[in-house]
DNA sequence: TTTTTTATTGACTGATCAATCAACAAAAAA
DNA sequence: TTTTTTGTTGATTGATCAGTCAATAAAAAA
């Protein structure tokens, strides 16, 4: 079977095998033998591309965060205002592709894993100074400066809390539930501080 | 050493080393030995009095829970209103008691321990729920009953991800600017579905 | 006093797992 | 063809831990 440029390839699928390994368990603590095997290798070859556990999680979070960045700037090139680049960082968070019961469980496992690793602490918070970033680039055009940073911060929070309760399967099931609730917020919050005219765009009021 | 009536003594020992053990590691693997060691006993006994390691783990979480519970009723009880109420209960879980490092790291740690312990995630609905309940002993005599569910989903979902940030330390530091971030999200949404008089009860508004 | 109950531990066992390594095999280079 | 590089694994090692158990000792009951 050898053959030459396999390294990419394994790589690639030494780290989905370490999303769906960690989806499957529910928890970082999961064996490099589980993982090898998921992705139809030896545990000696895990290590031989990966050097120790620590930096296939690493490499695994990374990927994730490329993805999630990746998929943002895509959207964010589609809004044509700023009310819409809102609503896209924020569709994509809860998108097909990012809202799956594997993802969500990796990040809320690298979440405490974070708690722990100096390195995986860095990542999360380029995570999250990016979101803040990306929901500003739309509420700065639609909230004064301060109002606007507490509403991203707010967003981002609503975001998480999101993610760790849909781990649980508890209320707010559907991704389409969960951008309602951020929605409605964002809709709350610009029709308490902006004029009215940007109310009600989206979705329907309950006034 | 052996006095009689050392059980209750040693269980309530056992569960403030785990949380404190928890809250050091930043994560649920710590292992009966540290715990042990911090509440000053072998391994061996805390096996004797519970058993199984899963058997302390929700010990613990059971207790962080009556905990909970408990300052929420005190806080409850003190309230006169309606929009006093749910101002409690976002106090209470941002108050100096629940607020902390510690506790902070041992509900983010359940939350994952959840995914795989059948037992754990039973007990993170019954917080749901109660929350969830809490929060409508105020909200439903605000709002009309959709709308108070859905902010009550959204508050909940808030606090839970003002929580996880506040584990990486990441913006939102302190409790009272948690606080803020959910007391104007009630206001905003108070702002846009109810009478006039309700708004800016609490605090000053931005618009 | 003797016996039983309660409290407590050190030492041990068995299982699990990350990490290493020597060895093998196919392809590419010489 | 021979040599080197690249890909791959089974077997092994060493460490860590949950859980057990026999033993000890103080207190309470008989």
């Amino acid at each position: 079977m050898p053959k030459v440029g396999m390294e990419p390839l394994r790589r690639k699928a030494l780290i989905d095998a370490t999303v769906s390994a960690i989806g499957a368990r529910g928890s970082l603590d999961v064996t490099m033998s589980e993982i090898a095997g998921r992705a139809g290798v030896s545990s000696a070859l895990a290590h031989h591309y990966f050097g120790a556990k620590d930096e296939l999680l690493q490499a695994t979070m990374r990927h994730l965060l490329a993805e999630l960045n990746w998929d943002t700037r895509q959207a964010l090139a589609a809004a044509q205002s700023a009310r819409e680049r809102v609503s896209a960082v924020i569709a994509v968070n809860f998108s097909e592709n990012q809202f799956q019961p594997e993802t969500i469980a990796a990040w809320l496992a690298f979440y405490v894993e974070a708690q722990k690793s100096a390195a995986l602490r860095r990542l999360l918070r380029v995570y999250a100074r990016r979101l803040h970033s990306n929901l500003m680039s739309g509420l700065a055009g639609l909230l004064p400066r301060p109002t606007a940073d507490q509403a991203a911060e707010a967003i981002a929070a609503l975001i998480d809390g999101l993610y760790i309760r849909r781990a649980l399967r508890n209320g707010t099931p559907n991704a389409t539930g969960a951008i309602a609730i951020v929605e409605d917020y964002v809709e709350a919050k610009l029709g308490t501080a902006a004029p009215a005219t940007i109310r009600n765009r989206l979705s329907g009021d309950q006034s």
